[in-house]
Parts: structure tokens; C-alpha cells; sequence
DNA sequence: TTGATTGTAACTATAACAGTTACATTACGG
DNA sequence: CCGTAATGTAACTGTTATAGTTACAATCAA
């Protein structure tokens, strides 16, 4: 299951456009409806893949790209995707006196990245402006 | 992530057919390198799902479809989804009193569904046979 | 009937997620 | 230039999922 960091983060970009940037993480936290470090630490992951900037003491979220250009693969990618961006966990150590044992990583690695890569390229297909369209469409 | 659970489930699977259902538990987990009751949790799910059957007391595990018909989505949905069948996590009660809070998690439905719907037409795209093929192949 | 096997409960350990409190650091506004 | 407010992060708690392990009743084959 991907977690709900990810829906989160769209919906602080979302609020971040919405107002133009003057806004908190307090305010960010009301429209969320949790605490406010939990939005931050889903920010400091944001601003570590280059998608917002922020500074202590000063009121405000700079959008480094405009939403159009922010696709919902950048904010999988900057929130969920661990270290070695992989999305299917393959058990290790198997016995390689055993033929399966011995080959089944490899055999299933194709397969795996494959419809990792179908899944984000899904993702990239809308923009986080898109989303925002839709949320001011509905009113 | 997903878990270990599927590809290990792959494994038991494969096993099976290469023993032609003439291996235990306790053989299989020799093979995957771990506790045999781990092995018996994931062939519960396989046995719900009515991918495999087998019984107390009796050696051997029956392949309910051959699997050239088990794709790795069936073994996904087998024992990776949860009970709504949804990949992602979106966070729910949030402030219907703010436009974005009020819309957000309608606006994600549709892309999230169509990226989920993506990873699994991947996933169907090969079947357990094409694994063990080639994990055949390599020897 | 004996021995092997399955199915499952129960416990432990670990990790991720989420919520919370606390606080040092920073900077704007009066 | 001081006080207020905001960020960034550490630290702790609770919950859940995964994974490993021991134990054992139920079952069946030989």
C-alpha cells in the first residue's frame, strides 16, 4: 500500500497555489486536518527533491516549477519511492543449491520494473495542476 | 512497497510445479531460505484465492490452474491487496470548509485508479510459467 | 497405530506511518 | 532592536504490517 504521504503532499501544493504562497503549515494542517509537523516533515521531503523552498521564520512556500509542471510522479517519486527506487521487495538470500532459488531474483526483475515503470508513467500523465483544476472545478 | 510476500509467493508457486505438487512446507522454506509456518501463511492466501490447494496431513500441494493461467497479477491480488483492492492511501476527514479539503480526494480518485489499473495490466501481462521458464533457462 | 504434515494461534522483533510535545533557530514588523 | 511568529527537527508514543519462531491440534498415509 502507498501511504497517504503521497495524497498529502498534492494537497499541500494544491494549497500553496491556491494562496499564492502565503500560507503555513498551521493553516496547511487545518485544511489537512493533522498536526503541523506532520505536514513539514512531508515538506522537508518536498524541498529535498527540489519541488518547494521554505525558509525558517519567514511566512511562505516558494513553488520552485508552476503545478503544470509538477506531474504526480514527482510527487510519488520525492515522497514514496525509497533509496534504491524500487517499488516490489524481492526476498534475498535463497537457497542456490535449489535451481529456483538460485535464479528467481534475477527472473522476476523484467517483469517488476516493468510494471513499476507503467505505474509511473501513469503518474506523469497528470499534473498537479490538473488536480488543482478539477478541486476549483468542483467549487 | 510491497512486501516480500509476493515474489516469495512466486517462488512457493514455481516450486510446486517443478516438484509437480511433491513438496512440503518445510522444502519449500528450505528453498526460500526461512520458517516454514511463512511459508504455510502465504499458501493460506494462495489457497483463498484458489490459485493452489492442499490438506492436513497430506504431502503434496495441488496447482488448482496450470500456470501458464496464473499471471503475477493473480498472485499480486492474491496476497498483497487489501480488502478494497486500492494501491493508494488517500487521506480522509479533511476540511470540508476549505476548497481544496472539501475536493481533494475526489479529484485523485480517477488518476490513482487509472495508475493502479496500469501496474496490473503490467503485472498480467506475464505469467508464473514465463518465470519458471526462465528460471529454467538459466540453469 | 505411528509418524509426518498441514493449518493456525500466539508470541516476539522490527520497521514505517502518524500524531504529539518540545525547542533551537531564524527573520519580519512595529 | 526586541518580541512575536514561523520553520526545521529531535524525541517520544501508539498503531499497524511484516517476518520469524514455538507450539500444538487435526489430519492422513503407510
Amino acid at each position: 500500500m502507498i501511504s497517504s504521504k503521497f495524497s498529502v503532499a498534492i494537497h499541500i501544493l494544491s494549497l500553496i497555489d491556491v494562496h499564492d504562497g502565503k500560507i503555513t503549515s498551521e493553516r496547511i494542517a487545518g485544511s489537512v486536518n493533522t498536526n503541523a509537523v506532520v505536514i513539514r516533515r512531508i515538506m522537508s521531503l518536498l524541498s529535498k527533491a527540489g519541488l518547494i523552498e521554505s525558509r525558517p521564520g519567514v511566512t511562505g512556500i516558494k513553488l520552485v516549477r508552476p503545478l503544470s509542471e509538477i506531474t504526480l510522479y514527482d510527487v510519488y517519486h520525492a515522497v514514496e519511492l525509497p533509496e534504491n527506487n524500487v517499488l516490489f521487495t524481492v526476498h534475498q538470500n535463497t537457497n542456490v543449491k535449489c535451481l529456483v532459488g538460485r535464479n528467481i531474483q534475477h527472473a522476476l526483475t523484467q517483469p517488476l520494473l516493468d510494471a513499476q515503470r507503467e505505474l509511473e508513467q501513469s503518474l506523469a500523465k497528470t499534473s498537479v495542476a490538473d488536480i488543482t483544476g478539477t478541486i476549483v472545478s468542483q467549487g
